[in-house]
DNA sequence: ATATAAATTTAGACTAATTCTAATATTGTT
DNA sequence: AACAATATTAGAATTAGTCTAAATTTATAT
């Protein structure tokens, strides 16, 4: 078992039970959730949680690195527990986005034509292998 | 100046004068525009105009593959005239969007890992030239 | 040309995601 | 325990986008 009070601390989040209940909900669910999925699942647990405490905690956890926000074209915010690079692949039938690993030139940190580039987001869309089945 | 009528019936789009003045404009503006911006730029053209027409137009259009929708974190539709495959880069400091060429190892049409790619969309972050004098 | 059918555009009501705000509750510090 | 600082909350407000049904325009057949 993770300890999200200690993740939390070093990054200098004071660690609320909000703040560890949404953390370690990212972490369990690397679905790329949306904020009223991570309020259907925790208001079983916080009774009294707000959207709002949601929306606040995923902008500063976005802040502080841990987790990232996901570009995408449905107008709903989708956020990631945040590890090494990835890239996600978008399934134009079943409507699934997986997680793959997509070796691109570009390197966090360099400089491409001028502009330093410190994050990237590379969404592939297509046909998944199931949906090809 | 293009001829946008011969454009649209090639794609068998009745041309409209909406749908023309709409793709007219994001020709003559690359710079990721959103239903709001198209529509303030329009109704001194096209006085009646309505929103409902623009995203009617979007949807037909990206269909169709005039158009592109860019995948973004901001829960508003940005949107792009198509062409040659080309790369996001936006800065942190100043919001800009730039297009850029990245060359990634992915092509479309090919298989990576079983999944079939039919586009992709990278988006890069950082600090961009002018922010960084 | 005219009548008719089909497609397009429109305004306004509606929905859903997000932000704002101000009050309340919690936490941390002396 | 008292106080200040921070976090959470509910509900109102805002905003992008969708739905709907009527009005307009366009296309087709006579």
């Amino acid at each position: 078992m993770k300890d999200y009070t200690k993740i939390l601390r070093d990054k200098k989040i004071s660690p609320s039970i909000q703040r560890i209940k949404i953390l370690e909900f990212l972490d369990n669910n690397r679905t790329h959730p949306t904020v009223d999925e991570i309020f259907s699942s925790l208001i079983p647990i916080i009774p009294t949680l707000s959207k709002m405490t949601i929306y606040n905690t995923l902008k500063l956890f976005s802040a502080k690195g841990l987790i990232k926000s996901i570009p995408n074209s449905e107008n709903v915010g989708h956020y990631d527990y945040k590890v090494t690079p990835h890239s996600h692949f978008k399934c134009r039938k079943c409507k699934k986005v997986y997680d793959i690993d997509v070796d691109l030139g570009v390197t966090i940190g360099t400089n491409i034509d001028g502009y330093q580039v410190d994050e990237y987001n590379l969404i592939l869309e297509g046909i998944c292998k199931d949906c090809k089945k």
